[in-house]
RNA sequence: GCGCCCGUAGCUCAGUCGGAUAGAGCGUCGGACUUCGAAUCCGAAGGUCGCAGGUUCGAUCCCUGCCGGGCGUACCA
């Protein structure tokens, strides 16, 4: 891994904390150092004087001085201010800077990878979309933030375990299998009705005309010996038709995330994982012999206002059902965290209120509050020219993720959903999105990418060889704006491993456009391929370090870095 | 009622652990292609950071209240 490159700041601390011991000032329990906003105030500026003065009972300029007058001789630093209230701004040495370059070249696709997860497991679980039809825009953004939520851990050493859950029991399931034991029917001839709180969409109605075509055994009159009352007729015969369905649902789920570029580890299920293995009933022994369960009106609770819950919770039903709470408890205990350390699920919005109990019941399980984490994916908004897209599975209205991709692309989709947070609602308006392709942020950013690609094969072309990389000398590297998308290449294993820390994918998003806003000005006021040899080279090595750079940054979201558009 | 999230430029959104003169894209207006890709570049206009207090060297950020929007508040999943 690189030296120069990936310390900046670590080197910057470490000559902080010297300073402070040198000029007698106490110690600090973290240094801070910061990108500041004005470029007049250098590359990187710290606080530490603003913090200290109080217990060091001077004023903050004062403190600063001090500090700096103490400060170590590094190669990295160019120069040191003190600045405004108190700051002490870092300015780097462009010598050190330009010999970053070589580096980051060396480092190849793994410039920007981290060591802050090594040897620990993280099981990351999301969209996980209940399987009773096909995947929306919602499911489209949680693949994009799961994604590369899973990328960016990796880059930092995780062992990241992708899953997706399949809700293939319970409830829904029931609703599902009956919704589509109607469609059959009618694909029969028969006057058969759609259970209430059934699903109407369309596709089991196709679904159905797959399964007759599967099953040339099963005839209206064959259907006539089961009986119309769930009571009356055999279970199996239910579980056989959803199973089918599922199934199907399932694989096309998969095919669909396949093609947008999101491949799970795993995919597991809650009757083959978790139910059949009876890992609820265990789960609720467990609990029950730490006395964090109790019997109360007919049913099993679970002890969660004990851990910051509001309430207690009920783990089976008075009428012997397992709530969906007790099973998804011991699927978390038993199962995720076998695997991993830390557990992260992506939930919807309406899922917020069944975070604090699930942490609860984690917490009584023995797992500490922050190996538990769940991040809230916002709605997304479907617009057409400004106007609201109705969606509701209920009616079996909604846009597909499908027609998402197929719409606006795939590079184009994700990269709009990585530049929001993913706590905040966003609008998606389709038309505009289609309309304005050309000028979206994505193609902003891939375009700096295609043109570095573009300039290597011009520079084939004309037969300019690129030296190897480490000798080539960086000195005609003289302009502000040169030193200046160094400095930013710099950030970059910073912003990888502070994204990664934060699970904050979109600030690799927002930091690609920013290099790109620094690349694309520079390239069209300078020209690369010129008279002058030495700078031709020099540059290149700088072009081929920013295509590294974007070509990572974009593969950490998940899309494409082309070489041409 | 109680709890959580959100109110930042005309629109969509960033703003790191409290930092210096609050940013970007789109849209609008005005410019730039005989030269490595114009999917680009240069310039302009655009703000009571929802409102009012508080904490401190310093608040878009933390605290309290209010206004406005969303969600939750099941022996549903």
């Amino acid at each position: 891994m690189t030296t120069t490159a990936r310390s900046v700041t670590d080197q910057l601390s470490e000559g902080l904390r010297t300073a402070l011991a040198a000029a007698g000032l106490p110690p600090l329990a973290e240094c801070v150092w910061e990108v500041p906003r004005e470029e007049a105030h250098g590359d990187y500026a710290t606080n530490a004087a603003l913090v200290l003065a109080r217990a060091a009972r001077r004023s903050p300029r004062q403190v600063a001085e001090s500090i700096v007058g103490h400060f170590p001789a590094l190669s990295a630093v160019g120069r040191l201010d003190v600045a405004g209230p108190g700051f002490i701004n870092v300015t780097l040495a462009p010598d050190w800077c330009r010999a970053a370059l070589p580096e980051i070249l060396a480092a190849g696709a793994g410039y920007g990878a981290g060591e802050d997860g090594r040897g620990r497991r993280i099981r990351l679980e999301f969209v996980s979309a209940n399987p009773t039809g096909p995947l929306v825009i919602v499911n489209a953004r949680a693949a994009a933030v799961g994604d590369s939520l899973a990328r960016l851990l990796r880059s930092q050493g995780y062992g990241v375990t992708a899953e997706y859950y399949v809700n293939d029991a319970g409830n829904q399931f029931l609703a599902l299998a009956r919704s589509f034991e109607a469609r059959v029917r009618q694909a029969l001839g028969e006057d058969a009705a759609l259970p209430e709180n059934g699903y109407p969409g369309e596709y089991l109605i196709d679904l159905a005309r797959d399964y007759l075509k599967d099953h040339p055994q099963v005839t209206r009159e064959s259907l006539e010996v089961i009986p119309a009352v769930d009571a009356l007729r055999d279970k199996s015969w239910l579980d056989e038709l959803g199973g089918w369905a599922v199934a199907r649902i399932v694989e096309g789920q998969k095919k669909v995330l396949h093609d947008y570029g999101v491949d799970f580890d795993v995919w597991s299920s809650e009757q083959r994982d978790v139910r059949d293995r009876a890992l609820p009933e265990q789960v609720l022994r467990e609990l029950a012999a730490r006395g964090l369960a109790y019997e109360q009106d007919g049913a099993l609770w679970f002890r969660a206002s004990q851990f910051g819950d509001e309430k207690d919770r009920v783990l089976r039903k008075s009428d012997g059902e397992l709530t969906y709470f007790a099973v998804d408890v011991a699927y978390h205990h038993y199962r995720k965290f076998a695997d991993a350390g830390r557990v992260v699920n992506l939930l919807g919005p309406d899922h917020h209120g069944y975070v604090t109990r699930m942490r609860a019941a984690m917490q009584a399980l023995g797992h500490p509050a922050d190996a538990f984490d769940v991040l809230i994916i916002q709605l997304v908004t479907l617009l057409r020219e400004g106007q609201p897209v109705r969606m509701s599975k209920r009616r079996g209205e909604f846009v597909l993720m499908e027609e998402l991709i197929e719409e606006v692309g795939r590079d184009a989709a994700r990269f709009t959903f990585l530049t929001r947070r993913h706590d905040s609602p966003l609008e998606f308006d389709l038309v505009v999105a289609t309309r304005q392709s050309a000028e979206n942020p994505v193609y902003y950013v891939q375009y700096a990418h295609a043109r570095i690609a573009s300039l290597f094969k011009q520079a084939a072309a004309q037969g300019i060889a690129v030296p190897d990389r480490g000798s080539v000398d960086l000195a005609p590297l003289a302009l502000p704006e040169e030193l200046s998308l160094v400095k930013r290449l710099l950030q970059f294993p910073n912003l990888v491993a502070g994204a990664a820390r934060a699970l904050e994918p979109h600030r690799v998003a927002y930091w690609l456009q920013e290099l790109a806003g620094q690349f694309h000005p520079y390239y069209k006021v300078n020209r690369v391929l010129g008279a002058d040899r030495a700078l031709t080279v020099a540059r290149l090595a700088l072009c081929a370090a920013v295509g590294q750079v974007v070509r990572n940054g974009l593969a950490l979201l998940g899309v494409s870095a082309p070489e041409s558009m």
